[in-house]
DNA sequence: AATGAATGAGTTTTCATTCAT
DNA sequence: TATGAATGAAAACTCATTCAT
């Protein structure tokens, strides 16, 4: 049997590989780590055979690699069309920064696919090998930071010298900083508020400040 | 005999657990997953006895987890000392700039340390609990920044409002940032030039402005 | 897979269950104490996989222990049933000692298995847990010579005041008296037969003879 | 070094392989089974280094047989000592029996030594090598049971024709019985008393019938 | 196509024994 | 003589993968 990429299209997915998808989200959300994951438990968890497993997959590897993808993307797609629907930057950043701290279980799957995209082990290899679509340089979340940036400079919003490249990393990593700050878990809830509002507003001042002014 | 914390001194590091640190720490270089190490491997590249590991440790994973404990704190003091030898934020910064884009092997280590410290495995629980010293909150690495921060802020270089939360994450972000860009290996060195550039001086516009204008 | 607990009926056991108990039989018939098998050598010997045994048992220990419960269970049904047929205490002691001196192997066995049953060591904890029946004070062996002695009393081959305890002791005692004078393997054939006949007659005059009388 | 044989006297015994043996003594006290016991236990527990347990006996097995047999030995002296000044065997066993309600401690470790020497682990075959002294058929506690069965026999104060061996087992039969009741450790004190009484009547009647008619 | 029993290579861990100090 | 750090053989146990049903 032609084995699954991670590629499908939600719609084309066979009714066993989406248990298998949904088995491994489940323990992500419930905060295991993907190097701890077993055939038995996923197919356990999928209440499918483990045989079937190797029917659509060649190895534990790509089965983790292949859902995590699939997921990946869903998460982003969604998120695109979202962002594709505002007309300014401002509204995206404010937008990023609201779901960051609005989903919960979105946020820490994404965290944790985040994580794994710049893991060293070889399931961090096969899923980045997977997300680089089309012979770019870089995997999926970074291009649709680069993206909106792209788009923001094609409207005018902020200045074209400062490169895509840089826009996409400052807010890349103002995000990060919130979701770092968001998984210690202990934190206390006007802080975080404070550190929210901090976050955007000066990315807003640095990249929308030529506007505004 | 009594077991090793991974908070010793080096000076007081046993011959053995030096050769086992220093075995870690090649496997982190080469880039190999934390949690792809066997005992064997461990002790086999360090030049022991596979016995000897556990006369020093409790299992597998304390010898990990005091390692890379060992080791971050190595680089981390060695880091702070050169940090308080400077007498403006605007230096640190541009020093913790140059060090990310300067120094391969640390960058690295740094990089996979500060990975496993938002871990969710087993092996990163050990290393937080090892790391948050003195019942604080906060894990090592982030205290240096929040430690940066009070200092410029009792320097007068920041506005006091601006609060150590938010400058040490908005530092630590765009490091993030850096070496995300730097992880992806495939970079181009003007446009890592272009990068470097452009996230030290919005760090320096957004924290220095005050002092500047 | 629902584990095996030791108490399954012999049609209801798995081919490879079976292949395991006749493998730790087997030791056990050469002389071989529990405490020095190993799972390699139990599973070597009945010709499966290491990991089969895994499927079928959660430990070594488990292995073992259910192993020899399910032998001695099968040893005491048949010795029950044997002894249900007969009409007198009389017939009964005398088959006992007959028993004990003419089945080499079964014997064998039997004595092995007593001797874990006052075991300290984990395994024999295990094997006390799972011969103790529905919440009784005493385990398997012993409540067959209660039986008899209560089903004596109940004919009245033997004075009620004797007491259950005292008569199941004394049997089991002088038993067990034999069983090691033959465990000892260099004794003599005549003075077997004379111990023999000696502390069986013991036994029927201290027992029987009010009925004699 | 000449290696120690677990014959020694106790007044010829090293200081330290005396503080070994008294710490075998007390892990068999507190209930261990001899097959878990680790030489770095031993010497720990004794207050001494793991080599010098190695200049002392060829190896763990040693270790622990000789302490057994030594053990063993001690207790059973003192017990032939006590027997001897007796004048019949009616106080005779009338004592063996109160010894073995009374002496926990002792009972304990003679129970389990008795363990010992019917037990098929190497230990055990060690230690009736060591037990079987000057070329007997038989291991010390029996000889004991048998040296008190013919000084009976040689005063008349049983048949001759019941024979050494019969009189032996039949004492050390229903020893064994009283100790098997205690050792199950969920025993009611007056059913205790009861088989007590009955166990050493009956043994009594048995014996020392003839010369009370 | 789907299953799950069976496998055994590979991993962690223990501990008797040695030997340099 | 006494020590205990070092060793590595051997043990328990796991789990990815296969394949007969």
């Amino acid at each position: 049997m032609a084995k699954i990429t991670g590629l499908e299209k939600p719609e084309e997915l066979p009714e066993k590989v989406r248990a298998i998808y949904d088995s491994v989200l489940q323990a992500v959300e419930e905060g295991r780590d993907l190097s701890e994951l077993t055939v038995s438990g996923i197919t356990g968890r999928a209440g499918i055979g483990k045989g079937t497993a190797y029917d659509y997959f060649d190895s534990k590897e790509e089965i983790i690699a292949c859902a995590v993808v699939f997921l990946m993307n869903q998460i982003l797609t969604k998120l695109e069309a979202q962002l594709a629907a505002m007309d300014s930057l401002e509204r995206q950043i404010d937008f990023l920064f609201d779901w960051v701290t609005g989903n919960f279980r979105e946020r820490k799957c994404f965290y944790r696919f985040l994580h794994l995209l710049t893991d060293s082990a070889y399931i961090g290899q096969l899923i980045r090998q997977k997300t680089v679509e089309g012979g770019g340089r870089e995997t999926r979340p970074m291009t649709l930071f680069r993206d909106i940036a792209q788009a923001a400079a094609d409207r005018g919003e902020i200045p074209a010298e400062f490169g895509t490249d840089y826009v996409a990393y400052t807010i890349c990593a103002r995000l990060i900083a919130l979701i770092s700050y968001l998984h210690m878990e202990s934190y206390r809830e006007e802080e975080l508020a404070d550190l929210h509002r901090k976050l955007a507003q000066g990315l807003q001042r640095e990249l929308c400040a030529g506007r505004r002014a």
